[in-house]
RNA sequence: GCCGAAGUGGCUCAGUGGUAGAGCAAUUCACUCGUAAUGAAUAGGUCGUGAGUUCAAUCCUCACCUUCGGCUCCA
């Protein structure tokens, strides 16, 4: 048989051989660092048979599906020793994930955070101990055999589930045995370093309804040096909390006597209103006009619109003068109004329709989580009504905003299409169409995406932007939606050129998403370093003795006189500790004012980060930092 | 909402069944200083809230609130 690598390379065995054999007929190297094997393009376990001719790459922890082996025999060694701590214990389900494991067992007693260096002790003998894993295939009525015997009532219905061809797999290390598809590692010896983070509640099968069980989450590497890694850049992720960072920086805080609602402070105000200086002198740019609509509408209008039916749940309402209201969830009951209460030609189409409106949502309290996830919080809403012919060139309009403003704060990202969700309205050929049209699209320009299946809003398909961080994680933004659902529902029109009336299509969207949410993102992309223009204090003028004082009294007054927020700090203080503060409070510029300076009518540049960026005649840098901002 | 954990001066955190401490920050005074912490003094807490046990509760019990880690949901 002839065995095709991925370099291209084919090799020649005379009879049927498993992955790990020709890896290590390859080179030793190769089977050691071996996790898994794609095989004819399916992801298979090294003890895998090979008999005819195929094409094969072997994959090492660092890939995709070698880290997925890797992490899910993890879960299985913390099965395992979960299972000589805990006998009792049943086993739900355990995973890989894109960082590590978990596994979901039901527990006689609640086991706590103190119980897990208990396991991880007994994990690492079974590390130790080096068991090779087997795999083998039972019928379903052994599997089940085996699942009723052992009582584990949850792989019983996990295998009750698997559908009719199903080959039922197990895999074996010892006495710990376990259903599973894999694959898997050839032995537990590999597991060389791993942790077990955290420990917390998890339904069974995700469903509220069901039975609470325990989940052990755990992160695994082959050497210990890149544990070490993952651990450090937790530990940057954590310093650069934007929760801690809002509080130390003075830009926001949360109340108890209002769960969920930030407050934002004087700080978090020049951030929050730059922000949107930025945004409207783009969006000025690209032709939209701005409105604003109330908080407080109706409920009827919220029935119309589909909102009542499909977001009741989350819905905060109100009674005045013995009429039901509802606090707006959303934006858009509030434009299609505005649309429709004036006549429109088709020469205004596409009618660009901005809102930075304020919506209050009614979360789970569990959900709550700083600036990330709140209960009230500003859109960067805006709704376009167009012709059926402008939808293509209308989208790709909006993608070029999105991706103008994402690169503005250097974020990098990737798009997902939402199609169609259970709870929605319209029909297939409505549905269909945008879809396909939004694909269109995407294909036009040439923009990657993924199919997020049934994810898309309840009025219509969706394309979302996830950015992604400086530290490399992702986070949901923008949003476009196409909606040929509202439009109806509010009988919205304009007069087309043939004289007639024709219903206009809306596209919903977002840039930044949550204004509150896009500033948490911010503060960690930025660990609080904001740009010269961003930084809520740009400049802190430092005197180094009182000597300077009116030096660097006049000093900020020219620099405020031309825009630059220039705070002094005239504290009777040594220059160290006031540069000291500065540096910790992250302001971009400190201009270090003495005698020299005040004399030479100059300054001393020290710039966050980079330290001392020498001296420069007042007005040199005053016209240069102008320009900055 | 559910599971688990936590809540002590503005912040970070000690601590004890006999009504509380540190560091930083703040305030005042002295020093007037050259690029990441000058020194001293002062002030500041009904120990998340409410009930219970006890001679006595910040500590033990219960309920609630909030926060944190998850589930679920989502911008």
């Amino acid at each position: 048989m002839k065995i095709t690598l991925k370099d291209g390379n084919v090799i020649e065995y005379s009879e049927p051989l498993r992955v790990i054999d020709i890896a290590e007929n390859i080179s030793p190297g190769l089977a050691r660092n071996a996790c898994a094997a794609i095989v004819n393009g399916e992801e298979k376990d090294l003890r895998y048979m090979i008999e005819e001719d195929a094409t094969l790459e072997i994959v090492p922890f660092g890939s995709k599906e070698g880290n997925h082996a890797f992490r899910h025999s993890s879960a299985h060694l913390m099965a395992q020793a979960v299972q000589h701590l805990y006998p009792a214990a049943k086993f739900a389900i355990g995973p890989a994930i894109d960082d590590g494991f978990y596994y979901d067992i039901e527990f006689e007693e609640p086991i706590s955070q103190d119980d897990l260096p208990k396991i991880e002790e007994e994990m690492k003998r079974i590390v130790k101990e080096d068991i090779p894993i087997e795999r083998y295939i039972l019928s379903r009525e052994e599997a089940l055999k085996w699942a009723h015997d052992e009582g584990e009532i949850y792989k019983v219905e996990l295998i009750t589930d698997l559908p009719e061809d199903a080959i039922i797999s197990f895999y074996r290390q010892g006495d710990f045995t376990d259903l599973c598809a894999g694959p898997h590692l050839m032995s537990t010896g590999a597991i060389k370093a791993f942790k077990l983070t955290s420990l917390a509640g998890a339904y069974w099968r995700g469903d509220e309804k069901n039975k609470m069980l325990t989940r052990i989450y755990g992160v695994s590497f082959p050497k210990k040096k890149d544990l070490d890694e993952y651990l450090e850049r937790l530990e940057e992720a954590k310093k650069r909390d934007h929760r801690k960072l809002g509080r130390e920086m003075e830009l926001f805080t949360f109340m108890d006597e209002g769960p969920g609602f930030a407050f934002f402070l004087p700080k978090g105000m020049v951030l929050k209103n730059t922000l949107m200086e930025y945004w409207r002198k783009v969006h000025d740019r690209y032709d939209y006009k701005e409105i604003s609509t109330p908080i407080m509408l109706t409920q009827d209008l919220w029935e119309t619109s589909g909102h009542w039916d499909h977001y009741r749940d989350n819905i905060y309402t109100s009674v005045i003068d013995d009429q039901a209201y509802a606090i707006k969830p959303m934006n858009c009951p509030g434009a299609m109004l505005v649309y429709g209460a004036g006549q429109h030609s088709y020469r205004e189409l596409p009618l660009r329709i901005a809102e930075v409106g304020l919506v209050h949502r009614h979360e789970m309290s569990g959900v709550l989580h700083g600036l990330m996830r709140v209960r009230a919080f500003n859109q960067d809403d805006a709704h376009i009504f167009i012709t059926i012919d402008q939808i293509k060139d209308e989208v790709e309009n909006v993608i070029h905003l999105i991706d103008e403003v994402y690169k503005h704060f250097d974020f990098k990202y990737h798009v997902e299409l939402s199609t169609r969700p259970e709870d929605s309205m319209g029909t297939d050929e409505e549905w269909n169409a945008a879809i396909s049209g939004l694909k269109e699209v995407l294909e036009k320009i040439g923009l990657p995406y993924e199919i997020n299946e049934g994810d898309g809003a309840f009025y219509g398909p969706k394309i979302d932007f996830h950015l992604e961080d400086s530290i490399g994680r992702t986070w949901q933004c923008g949003t476009i939606q196409l909606d040929f659902q509202m439009p109806r529902r509010f009988n919205l029109e304009y007069i087309g050129a043939d004289g007639e009336r024709h219903m206009p299509i809306v596209i919903h969207r977002v840039a930044f998403g949550s204004i509150e949410r896009f500033i948490g993102i911010l503060i960690e992309h930025y660990a609080g370093k904001f740009p010269f223009w961003l930084a809520p204090v740009q400049v802190k003028v430092l005197p180094v003795s009182r000597n300077t004082q009116d030096y660097a009294q006049e000093v900020m007054t020219l620099l405020r006189s031309r825009g630059i927020r220039a705070e002094i700090d005239d504290r009777d203080e040594k220059i160290g500790f006031k540069v000291r503060s500065a540096q910790m409070e992250k302001v971009p510029y400190s201009l270090i004012l003495g005698q020299r300076e005040a004399e030479d009518r100059t300054v001393s540049v020290r710039i966050l980060d980079e330290g001392e960026a020498g001296v420069k005649a007042l007005d040199v840098f005053v016209d240069e930092i102008a320009n900055q901002a």
